[in-house]
DNA sequence: GCGTCCAGGTCTACC
DNA sequence: GGTAGACCTGGACGC
């Protein structure tokens, strides 16, 4: 057991950040969040798994974080510094959102979403898998059955870490989804036709792919072409994986982008796609990604301003 | 109860 | 290079 503390860049609020209110979690959906302290997991290069337990300790304009990390095998003095090092990366800590507040003088729907969710960060991943199991459940589905398939995937083939008093399930790795069969796939996660998806891209991450480390350190073009080499993963995907900002619009946020920067809804949702990235290019620039995060977490308190009940598109 | 439609995309065949 | 059409599954809806 290693703990530390990490001391993010202000403003920054801990509740808001590793539990968002849109629900989604930090790093698995099986993670728990009670009274403040967050119980998760997360696998290291190495394939080692990780238990992590985080407390606030500080105000959202002079944050702290003390992180908790509960590993199998000890650790030396490097392994931690380069820990201490990862986990505040992942946690956005040394991000300075100041620009994208600055934004908000002159926009008036970011100065709305600075005023409702104020220290909100995006934050990164260890692992990449995960990321790219959640952007193919999500295609072409509901989100109810997105879940079904996530959880499915994770109870039959998932790792779990019992620390602290409590047992956090995790997302199963490339390595075991590769050596599944698709027939199981298919039949017992309910996966349908991504099914061959998963495996070929657990097979290529197996048989070597950039880290999500690395491809936060490619330009963003480079990172996206990459991720869609992959087969069943397309821009919408590529967006959603890539540590890089994006403006990840699908047939259901282009609705609520649509309602919020023209009033109405898009008469050809898919079509319209395109134009309205470019749109987000153009208004919000480098802070587009931190503009789709912001929006789809406060969708309850913009659905009241706008007049219109956007959690129910 | 049963049939039909379609959903928080992607790929492929065809022109 | 542009674009229909197919793709799993299961919930919603109309009858």
């Amino acid at each position: 057991m290693n703990s530390f503390r990490v001391k993010p860049v202000a403003p920054y609020s801990y509740p808001l950040t590793v539990h968002k209110p849109a629900g989604w979690s930090l790093l698995t959906p099986y993670e728990i969040y009670e009274d403040g302290i967050l119980w998760t997991a997360t696998r290291m290069d190495s394939g080692q798994m990780l238990g992590l337990k985080l407390t606030s300790l500080g105000t959202i304009d002079k944050p702290e974080i003390h992180c908790v990390v509960f590993s199998e095998k000890k650790m030396d003095p490097k392994a931690k510094l380069g820990l201490i090092e990862t986990l505040t990366w992942m946690l956005g800590a040394r991000e300075d959102i100041n620009g994208f507040y600055a934004l908000g003088r002159r926009d008036p729907l970011v100065r709305a979403l600075v005023k409702d969710l104020y220290g909100m960060r995006d934050t990164n991943r260890l692992d990449l898998f995960p990321m790219l199991t959640l952007a193919l459940t999500l295609q072409m589905a509901p989100m109810k059955r997105s879940y079904q398939m996530m959880d499915l995937l994770i109870k039959k083939y998932g790792s779990k870490i019992v620390f602290d008093k409590k047992k956090i399930q995790y997302w199963p790795s490339p390595e075991t989804i590769a050596k599944a069969s698709v027939k199981e796939l298919e039949e017992k996660c309910k996966l349908g036709y991504r099914a061959k998806h998963l495996k070929s891209i657990a097979q290529s991450l197996c048989k070597g792919f950039p880290t999500y480390i690395e491809l936060s350190r490619m330009p963003p073009n480079e990172a996206k072409v990459k991720l869609m080499e992959l087969g069943g993963i397309g821009e919408y995907s590529a967006d959603i994986v890539s540590p890089h900002p994006g403006f990840p619009l699908d047939v259901w946020s282009v609705k609520i982008f649509s309602l919020l920067l023209f009033n109405k809804q898009p008469e050809k949702p898919r079509e319209s796609i395109p134009m309205l990235k470019e749109k987000a290019e153009e208004r919000w620039g480098e802070w587009r990604g931190y503009v789709f995060t912001y929006v789809l977490n406060d969708l309850e308190n913009l659905s009241a301003r706008f007049n219109a009940n956007l959690r129910s598109l």
